[in-house]
DNA sequence: CTGCGTGTGTCACTCGGTGTCAAACATGAC
DNA sequence: GTCATGTTTGACACCGAGTGACACACGCAG
């Protein structure tokens, strides 16, 4: 799609940086900003303030249903004011969402690291795989989460709409990368190709796994499978 | 994803039969069933009421935007009640997603009536060309329609979840025609890719339509073009 | 006329989400 | 130590979406 992703969040808190609660996509690489070694200390009581909301909200979601818990629930487990909780998260949605809110970003930073020659489906491949590697590496944080995403319709809904914005992103990157029109359907349509397979691999891979922590399936896997059957699309580039 | 649509409409109200509302998919057909010629008289009620309260709605959001108008507002230039309103939709997304409630059903039923030898790519090109065609034909219906939902974040999430649910059907329709397992790769990986490309001619469609009623590209030409760099994933089938 | 079913309006309520204000707190200057 | 500043928080009030309950009006069979 073509709309920016919308700021949903247009309260990240006056002294918050960006992304609070740990983000699922990247190992949050240690290496690349050797300065700026110095979380103020407001910012760690916010983190902690923030991981303590989300994994109580977690949990509470996990166990009575996304539904079925009000917001003034979540924050009153957690020890603060509904208020609170809302200066934290743009809404009740944003607390499992914002949970893989790093993914669009790993998966275009992905994208651009890849050598220039590279051809589409390879580069695209790694770009989605990193995600899925993560998932595949903790499960046992990572699927519950996806289940009650994928199980709820209104988290879906958001997901999906990030998934839109994601798209966007990669496009671009891929038309930057071949040297073709952003505005052309290519850019667009492999961009897409390529996260329909994400969506298709989370979804199999939340399915098959056993509730039990171990995942059943490999998504590395499946998503080398998947790309093999959208190769033969995705390279004969055309603009 | 493998989440069943989840019916979102749990009131499709008392007296009615199913959608009410012009749907904007196909032709609406005037052959099919013959018998049954009598919409009574309450039902007919019902639909005046149903198509006044989404036309009130679609001209107040177009004109005002969608987060700035109402349910009251909407149901009170209608002549209803807020409550009854809410007899009628099941949200206030609802009034405006539900204008394409049909397209989901329509590409599946063409899908269904492609021979049965046709390839994937073939029969899933013009099974997402008939809503296409419906959008190209009436576009100064159509248009602010698309236009309303891809600028607005929650209608934008609500069509995403729809478009969710399509492709579920139209991966259940291709396994069956091909005779494939329905838990494999392949046909969800089919339908998400057409559905893609149904999702990228629609959002350049409306950008580049000029806003004066008459489209100024053909959607048709554009989902044919998209569709030649699919084919090679799509007609490559393995299973 | 009476009973019945359906559709509607009214009212009250829950819950998500926001604006406002005042108190609590940390920080830095003097 | 103290005053001034800026940020975070809770409390409160408020709005809008959505739901449940009840009572009332209509069209229709007896």
């Amino acid at each position: 799609m073509s709309t920016p992703p919308a700021p949903r969040t247009p309260a990240p808190a006056p002294g918050a940086p960006a992304s609070d609660a740990p983000a699922l996509g990247a190992p949050a690489s240690d290496a690349p900003a050797p300065a700026l070694r110095a979380p103020t200390l407001a910012q760690r009581k916010r983190q902690l303030v923030a991981t303590e909301l989300t994994e109580t909200a977690l949990q509470l979601f996990a166990h009575k249903g996304f539904e079925a818990v009000t917001v003034d629930e979540v924050a009153t487990a957690a020890g603060v004011s509904k208020r609170t909780f809302f200066r934290y998260f743009a809404s009740k949605e944003d607390v499992v969402v914002q949970f893989l809110a790093g993914m669009g970003a790993d998966m275009r930073t992905a994208l651009a690291a890849r050598p220039a020659g590279e051809r589409p489906s390879a580069a695209l491949l790694h770009a989605v795989s990193v995600p899925l590697a993560a998932c595949g590496d903790h499960p046992e944080r990572t699927l519950p989460v996806v289940r009650l995403i994928l199980g709820t319709p209104a988290l879906l809904a958001r997901f999906l709409e990030h998934e839109a914005g994601w798209r966007e992103e990669l496009a671009g990157e891929l038309a930057g990368r071949l040297g073709l029109d952003p505005a052309g359907l290519y850019p667009p349509l492999a961009a897409g190709m390529a996260l329909t397979a994400f969506e298709t691999v989370l979804c199999r891979w939340s399915e098959d796994a056993g509730s039990g922590g171990g995942g059943g399936v490999d998504p590395l896997a499946l998503i080398a499978e998947a790309f093999g059957v959208l190769a033969p699309a995705l390279d004969a580039v055309r603009g």
